[in-house]
DNA sequence: CTTTACAAACCAACTAGTCGGTTTTATAAA
DNA sequence: TTTATAAAACCGACTAGTTGGTTTGTAAAG
């Protein structure tokens, strides 16, 4: 077998060990040797691999980033035709695909996170883009924000064992969250407050 | 000192310990004997009050849910007299007031998931009781619904750093999140759909 | 023959949990 | 009040096992 197509193999087996175990197991068990014991490679051949714990996470990382990547330009190439914000459009999709997804990125995020915090400044980066661009996309960039802070909600209720939501439930919300028309009947100007009814300061803060 | 009263410093002590870790250093680096060093107890001190690991972890679990309990029947107190739906104003200033906190009880919820996935079902529980209620009084249950996920996208994101959101952005997302006048604009009836516009199925689902 | 991919034994640091012993508090008889 | 006894809180060294990572060896690819 060819070198290189050798070396791909087994990075793709590690990575593969890892999320199976982080899913089955959480992100706690994620350990070297289980990665060896799981992909059916030795310790010695992942450490070639991955010279550290860390490099494994962040190619854990890049290579979900880059699928939900993937995922967002092909839908985006659709929604751009038919939707007046797109980019809203899309990312909402794409929250959704990875809350179904069965190796959801988000766990690779969870175990970046219990290991290494300082690894969430890529992910983090790539949302500000993203929430930038829905936001200068937008007729009601607060409302748009908030159909976004309900997929993530969703997503990461789900991901964390904490959906109360059965499964019915969840697709209808996505449904709802990707539908413009139920949205438009509340949308209020980006800089501009309509007469209709004034901002109201909401309820009383209160610290504790 | 009182033997109930020493016993509860060091408990306490050790609980704030254990929060503090997490807040600073991750999930990952919270062990026993971190916690040992952080409280000044001895090793043999905390064992003594947590014969377990898990145990610390469910003792920081039940703390900070019943905190956040009664920052929530407090709050009821005062919404269930103006509001139409207290149940889900409640459960949003509670989100708020979590978001807000400096030690989050979520890095408690993180820190028992690495550890013992399990133990979610505490929570869990919990906030499916409370779905349930913010369903129960709802005019549009999925609206409601909506604006839960969307409060719980916002903290999650927060807890893991993850939010690309300024404070200000933060603080008014929630405000108007909490206004019921900003949500009377699109509510659908429970079972009934509206002839204004049907429900779309939304976007192909696309496995990969 | 050199380099790359992998294997297996190994290591020092760290892990949760144990254990014998010391100090502090509680109970209560003298 | 004093003294005797027990019970609870606490300490810190220790153990058995795990951790991330290294070293040494070997077979295959180039």
């Amino acid at each position: 077998m060819d070198n290189a197509t050798r070396s791909e193999r087994s990075r793709n087996a590690a990575l593969e060990a890892a999320i199976a175990i982080i899913a089955r197991d959480g992100p706690g068990r994620l350990t070297l040797d289980a990665i060896a014991r799981e992909s059916g490679l030795s310790k010695g051949g992942v450490m070639h691999q991955f010279r550290t714990k860390e490099a494994v996470l962040k190619a854990l990382l890049e290579r979900q980033m880059a699928h939900f990547e993937e995922f967002s330009t092909a839908y985006m190439a659709k929604a751009s035709k038919i939707s007046a914000n797109p980019e809203l459009a899309t990312q909402l999709a794409t929250v959704r695909e990875a809350a179904s997804s069965p190796n959801s990125a988000a766990l690779a995020l969870v175990a970046a996170m219990v290991e290494n915090p300082g690894l969430m400044s890529l992910p983090r980066d790539r949302e500000m883009k993203r929430v930038a661009a829905i936001k200068a996309e937008a007729a009601d960039p607060d409302l748009a924000l908030l159909r976004w802070a309900a997929a993530r909600g969703l997503l990461l209720s789900g991901l964390f064992g904490m959906s109360p939501l059965s499964r019915a439930e969840h697709d209808r919300l996505f449904a709802r969250l990707l539908d413009d028309k139920q949205w438009s009947g509340l949308e209020r100007q980006a800089a501009t407050r309509p007469a209709k009814s004034a901002a109201k300061p909401a309820a009383p803060r209160k610290r504790v």
